[in-house]
Order: structure tokens, then C-alpha cells, then sequence
DNA sequence: CAGAATCCGTCATGATACTG
DNA sequence: CAGTATCATGACGGATTCTG
């Protein structure tokens, strides 16, 4: 198993390093994973479009975010390809947001790994005992 | 397949709703995929042990990065459980570091991300290009 | 309803110099 | 060699107020 990471990630930093295109887009989406707030909306663009307004109570409902936040995420999910963006030209507006395919993977992709954090979280915190334990024990 | 994801996801938001404890684990390890560094410092850890220098100059070559950041990037790796780190008290210092199993399978997650993201490298730059196209034609 | 505008605090990153 | 200390900055997140 220890040559399947190592044949496996050497491939992909081959591929990591050739291109600074490849670099921007991995950077990218890595980054997605990484901030606050797009994987929990795009979970919860996963069904049906929803409305900014209804998108915004559900999230509320776990952790508060402000509309400020949640548009510029929205945004960036757009730009990126992973949401798709439908404006009805009423009064008052209507605005529905939908996963794109590009979307529904990445969902999966981050699903996985969520769900293999919450398998390991002892692991990890007994990992975060240990170390403190032995830091500065004053 | 719609179906898959959302009763993947339903069933990882549920026990991800549940506790608070499991969403810092999930918040912890998704800020290691999306902070600059981890995943550039895990990759080259999967190897042989690494010495602090040998592994600044190999990330040097692609990417410099400053003592400062790669001491407290391997600092928050090891306190997580992803990275072991072997002191040798002798002078001059020696100091390795080496991946975890935990380690070795968060490499595998990321590396099925980041070949996710190579290959769909041009419908994201498509989906940037359109955005580009239609937001502000000024 | 679906945001935009403004202001502000915090944290990650970074350059530089120093040390057991 | 393997870091630490200090200082600076820019992006991200957040509270509040306003609008077509």
C-alpha cells in the first residue's frame, strides 16, 4: 500500500508541476474545501434550486451567515462552474441556485472526505491530546 | 444518480448536524486541504523520513516557501496526527518527519481531488471565461 | 426578495534577522 | 541544522445599513 501512494502521488505531482494552469486550478478548488462556507451551501444547493432567501435560513439553522457572505460565496461557486445561477426578471426578484454536474462531483469528492473525518475523529483527537501533552508542559 | 448524492449527503449532514465535536474534526481536516501548504508538505513526507532542510529545499524548487511557515505548517500537521515527527539529540540537531497511516490516507483524499480538478481543468477555465464574459460588460 | 455598500477585526502568509 | 522572534500585509469573515 505504502508503493500505491507513492506511485499514485508522484504521477499527480508530475502532472501538479508541469503546468501553471493546473497548479491555479487545483489551488482552486482545494481552496473551495478549505473556506467556511462553499461546501456547506453546496450542500445545500444539492436539491432542488433553491431560493437566496431559503438558502440562507437553512444554513442559519447550523451556523448564522451573513448575506454578504453568503452572496460572495455564491459568486465564487458560480465563477468556478460549480452552481448554476437562474434570475427570473419579476418584482420581487426570484434568483434560484442549482448544482452543475461539475458541482454534484465535487460534492461527492468532499462527502468523502468529510465523512472518513468523522470516521477518524478519535484518531484525531487523541492525536491533539498527545501533542498537547507533551508541549510546553510548563 | 441524483439519488446517490443526496442520500449520501443527507446521511453525512445528519451525523455531521449532530455533534459539534465531529463538525471541528470536519472543519479542522478541510482547512488542512484548503490552507497553502499542508497538502505541499504532506506529499513530500510520504516518502523516506525527511529532514527539515531537505524538505524546505524540495518544496523550495516548485514553490519558496519560509522557515517560519513550514515549521508551523509541520507543527499544526503533527498536532492533527498527520505527520510524526523523530528528534535525534545529537549535535548538530536532527529532525525527520514522516506520514501517519492518517497521513498517508489524507494524501489519497486530496490526490483524488486534485486529479479530479486536473482533469476537469478546462471546464473550470470555460466556466471562469463565461462568468468573465457576462458579469460587468461595462 | 436579493442583494450592494461600508467599515472593521482576525488570521494566514511572508520577509528579515537571530540562536542553541 | 532546525528552528524562533519580530514586524508587516492582504485576504477572509462578519456586523450593520441601505436599495432597485
Amino acid at each position: 500500500m505504502k508503493s500505491l501512494i507513492q506511485e499514485g502521488t508522484l504521477m499527480s505531482l508530475k502532472r501538479l508541476a508541469v503546468s501553471d494552469d493546473q497548479r491555479v486550478v487545483v489551488r482552486e478548488v482545494l481552496s473551495r474545501l478549505g473556506d467556511r462556507w462553499s461546501v456547506r451551501v453546496i450542500y445545500h444547493t444539492a436539491g432542488d434550486p433553491i431560493r437566496f432567501s431559503e438558502l440562507k435560513r437553512k444554513i442559519d439553522r447550523i451556523n448564522p451567515i451573513s448575506a454578504r457572505v453568503l452572496t460572495r460565496t455564491l459568486k465564487q461557486l458560480e465563477k468556478d462552474g460549480l452552481v448554476y445561477r437562474q434570475v427570473y426578471p419579476i418584482i420581487p426578484p426570484r434568483v434560484e441556485y442549482s448544482l452543475t454536474e461539475l458541482g454534484r462531483r465535487f460534492l461527492e469528492l468532499a462527502m468523502e472526505i468529510i465523512d472518513w473525518s468523522i470516521e477518524n475523529q478519535h484518531d484525531f483527537e487523541a492525536a491533539r491530546r498527545e501533542f498537547e501533552a507533551q508541549a510546553v508542559p510548563q
